[in-house]
RNA sequence: GCCCCCGUAGCUCAGGGGAUAGAGCACCGCCCUCCGGAGGCGGUGGCGCAGGUUCGAAUCCUGCCGGGGGCACCA
């Protein structure tokens, strides 16, 4: 019997009683069963009862005695409890719990996945950071929450393109050009330019493979740059992305949509449906209609595209590309783009709340030696993804920052996460899967196999059971991780269950101690080693962490 | 002024309306005859304040206080 098992028999009894006139009501969609914190409240506990008791005027303990009475007769179901309120506390049979050792091990790299979100057709959109420089830090979380992500909501079911935007038209490539240019020349960084080690390396590069190129005109200059040098950026983008473990499926231009005509045919839709205006020698939205704090510009007194054009223009891209849902994150500083882009998907006449989800996420500040990391663009000491991975490993890096939510703002301690001991909470469950992997090399040397038909009845000792709990909490993790676009939760729950495999590990001998011989027992725990080693692996693969077998 | 996020143990953070609010680190005291001590066991210690909703609130709502970020015909 496992967790879900038991959560089937839960709702049984409650229809059944509720058949049999015990109380009235229409039973749950599904009764939800939890290991309760203190192991005085038996194996499982639920709390049905007190949802029922009152649609059915009744008391909450009366409900659940009604419940119990029928779930007792339930086989595995040693005794259940009525408790405080109208709780439900069930202890199971010794060793029912054992079954879920092999349905993880049978499963293997499956084990998590589900179908909760079947049929759905996401589009994820991270990073999207502009190629007149590397990836900063800022985005650099987004890269790592965004891809697991992707793999939580990939592993719910469903359907998930990884986007990144890339900002190639508009005033940004034109002063990074610029910037190109003139230090090319021997010229000081304009003003409004870029600054940093990088521009000089582009420059340099660029000169290399255009030699004439200061030969040219002003103009002609800046149309090589502007090519050649976004080019190369994008190039590092997307290179120092892979080395973390980020690979999109679609890198969209934003040139595309000025040259397929998208930006004219979104703005006649726009002012068709009548939500445009022109004032100011300007073409505006009138995004106040639907909740922004005030109207946004389409098209300037110049006449160029404004980049929120743009957006309007790649928001329907989206949509006609048949996503059902568009996710958006981005960093707490753009907090500001929600209200207009909801207000962008009403000019279009759709709902928000269906097609659009914008997900915000706090800054991230680099301490070393105790003392914030100072950035300044301007002084071109940004901080960058290729830093971030020099100095602690694309793992800690990872880890590091998926494992907070996404609404606290983070301090990341580089000494802390470079630091290979416990207190580093990416090697406590890497470890712990080292370990794992370890023991299984041990016990191939001595020649134990686990077999293929183990008596899982003897995992009963309180330490095996509360690992079998654990690991049967698993799907549940992930499942909820993904609807709640949480990745972190996959993160703390690895840790807890490196703690309990820990405890088990230390209470419960697994293979035989000097020449003593392996018993039903040890081959029983074998399973239950390879099915913690199985959620480990699976748990890190979702946050894009290995699972080395050494460490 | 308006908007967003945060406030939980000395520190960094979990906690989808449920029972006695958890973890790691730090601190104190223990455990190595054998599977990796990068481990385990025990102890000290906390929901910013005030109302409200609820059988039940760290969680939902309102106000206040404190911290961070944002409010362009920039991108």
């Amino acid at each position: 019997m496992t967790p879900a098992d038991l959560s089937g028999a839960v709702l049984a009894a409650v229809v059944a009683s509720i058949d049999a006139g015990d109380f009235a009501g229409t039973p749950p969609a599904a009764a939800v069963v939890e290991r309760p914190r203190n192991p005085e409240h038996g194996d499982y506990a639920t709390n049905v009862a007190l949802r029922l008791a009152k649609p059915a005027a009744r008391s909450a303990r009366e409900v659940a005695d009604a419940i119990a009475a029928r779930l007792r007769q339930h086989p595995g179901v040693a005794g259940v409890d009525v408790a405080g309120p109208g709780f439900l506390n069930i202890t199971l049979a010794a060793g029912t719990l054992g079954e879920v050792a092999r349905r993880v091990v049978e499963a293997g790299d499956a084990y998590g996945h589900g179908d909760p979100l079947a049929g759905q057709t996401l589009n994820l959109e991270f990073v999207s950071s502009n190629p007149t420089g590397p990836v900063h830090i800022g985005a650099v979380r987004w890269a790592a929450v965004g891809d697991a992500l992707a793999r939580l909501l990939q592993a719910a079911g469903a359907d998930v393109t990884r986007e990144y935007y890339f900002n190639d038209a508009g005033s940004q490539i034109e002063r990074f050009a610029r910037t190109l240019r003139e230090v090319a020349n021997g010229r000081p960084v304009p003003e409004d330019g870029y600054a940093g080690a990088y521009i000089d390396d582009i420059t340099r590069s660029v000169v290399r493979s255009n030699p004439d190129v200061l030969e040219l005109s002003d103009d002609e200059q800046i149309a090589i740059f502007q090519r050649d040098g976004v080019e190369l950026m994008f190039a590092e983008i997307r290179d120092s992305l892979a080395e973390f473990g980020v690979v999109f499926d679609v890198y969209f231009n934003e040139r595309e949509l000025h040259s397929s005509g998208a930006l004219e045919s979104a703005l006649k839709r726009l002012r068709d449906e009548g939500h445009t205006y022109e004032s100011e020698g300007a073409t505006w939205l009138r995004t106040s209609d639907f909740g922004d704090d005030r109207d946004r510009v389409l098209v300037r007194g110049s006449g160029d595209w404004t980049y929120f054009a743009a957006d309007c223009a790649y928001y329907l891209n989206k949509r006609e590309r048949g996503f059902e849902r568009i996710v958006l994150m981005l960093g707490a500083d753009h907090h500001g783009y929600v209200r207009r882009l909801r207000a962008v998907a009403c000019c279009f006449g759709e709902d928000p709340d269906r097609t659009l989800e914008i997900l915000i996420g706090q800054l991230v500040n680099l301490v070393k030696d105790g003392e914030p990391v100072r950035m300044s663009k301007r002084a071109g000491n940004v901080v960058v993804l290729a830093d971030l991975v020099d100095a602690i490993g694309a793992d800690a890096a990872r880890y590091a920052l998926v494992r907070y939510s996404v609404e606290q703002s983070i301090d990341l301690d580089l000494d802390a996460w470079a630091r290979k001991t416990n207190d580093n909470p990416v090697y406590y469950v890497q470890y712990a899967h080292a370990r794992l992997a370890s023991l299984q090399r041990n016990a191939a040397d001595l020649g134990i196999e686990r077999g293929t038909d183990p008596d899982l009845s003897l995992l009963a000792d309180a330490r095996e059971v509360d690992l079998l709990a654990a690991l049967a909490e698993f799907p549940r993790i992930v499942a909820a991780a993904a609807e709640l676009r949480a990745p972190h939760r996959v993160a703390h729950y690895l840790e807890a269950l490196s703690g309990t495999y820990h405890r088990f590990y230390d209470a419960c001998r697994v293979l035989p101690m000097g020449d003593e011989r392996a018993t039903e027992l040890t081959r029983a725990r074998l399973w239950l080693c390879a099915a913690t080693r199985v959620v480990l692996a699976n748990g890190l693969a979702l946050l894009g962490v290995s699972a080395p077998e050494r460490m």
